[in-house]
DNA sequence: ACGGTATCGCAAGCTGCTTGCAACAAGGAG
DNA sequence: CTCCTTGTTGCAAGCAGCTTGCGATACCGT
């Protein structure tokens, strides 16, 4: 089963909403669905126009707004730039990398735990990370820190 | 001690640093040292304006900014809107409910001991959080979550 | 008091979206 | 297969939240 599945199950599912299928929209879910990572508005933009030029802007913005009250994608602030979007495919957190800008994935597990010590401390919990936590990698780590020149 | 203290001292640090004292320098600082809470950009222009008319959003960036790089000072961005400023008189990071947007200041001990997870499981170690993190506070939890209507 | 240079206010510019609107086309009814 | 309703599209303009360029102003060491 390749994407491709992926993507009729969705396009359905936009019809099922009421919703309309359009070329736009098949280019941008194989795009999504292509890339397991996360993209920018703008690379998306790129790599939905490399198959099917002059879709604007706008047309993109507004479907992953309709995606994401579908509850398919997700954005999320990974910094100071433009936001990233994802398919919802599972439930994580970001870490980047003050340094390099390298993205680790954080486990539901720690974060639930997290969320937790935060319960007791404040009574506040936790909910998905909509905007990154700031870090820094191990290599970005090793020489910064104390004792360096 | 009030605050007149802390501003004349950070007006030397400011001179030591080959920078001047002006007028708009002095009531953008005793907002900041008045207002031990966090303000945006605006809020702060609001305030400064009211004690001194005419100081311009672009001289509160810029000092702003040079408070930032003297490390006297440090900006939080809470959700999509405009970013925070607070002096760093103490290291904290914050968690902003989604609900009703109050803030809460997360312990450095908590913060430190998350880092310490992430360290081990990734190696990524968490900086001093320049995005908020998202929760929910106790309020707003009540009545959102399971069962409800 | 003087003068070099930091700082100021203003206008314009920039990024990353969002909105209004007329033209277009998907897809269900007949 | 055609019609027609209504969702979708592209374009242009708009908007928030800063940032930059620049000539005018004024701090403050000498």
């Amino acid at each position: 089963m390749t994407g491709a599945d992926a993507i009729d199950r969705t396009l359905q599912a936009i019809r099922d909403h009421g919703g309309r299928v359009t070329d736009q929209r098949r280019a941008i879910l194989r795009v999504l669905f292509d890339e397991s990572d996360h993209v920018t508005a703008e690379q998306l933009i790129g790599r939905v126009n490399s198959a099917l030029p002059d879709v604007h802007v706008t047309t993109v913005y507004r479907f992953l707004d309709t995606l994401e009250q579908m509850g398919l994608v997700a954005h999320v602030h990974l910094g100071h730039g433009p936001a990233a979007f994802h398919l919802t495919t599972h439930r994580h957190a970001h870490v980047v990398c003050d340094g390099c800008g390298q993205i680790e994935v954080v486990a539901a597990a720690t974060f639930d735990q997290w969320s937790a010590d935060l319960q007791r401390e404040t009574g506040f919990r936790l909910t998905e990370q909509h905007f990154a936590l700031a870090g820094r990698c191990r290599a970005c780590s090793d020489g910064d820190v104390p004792g360096s020149p």
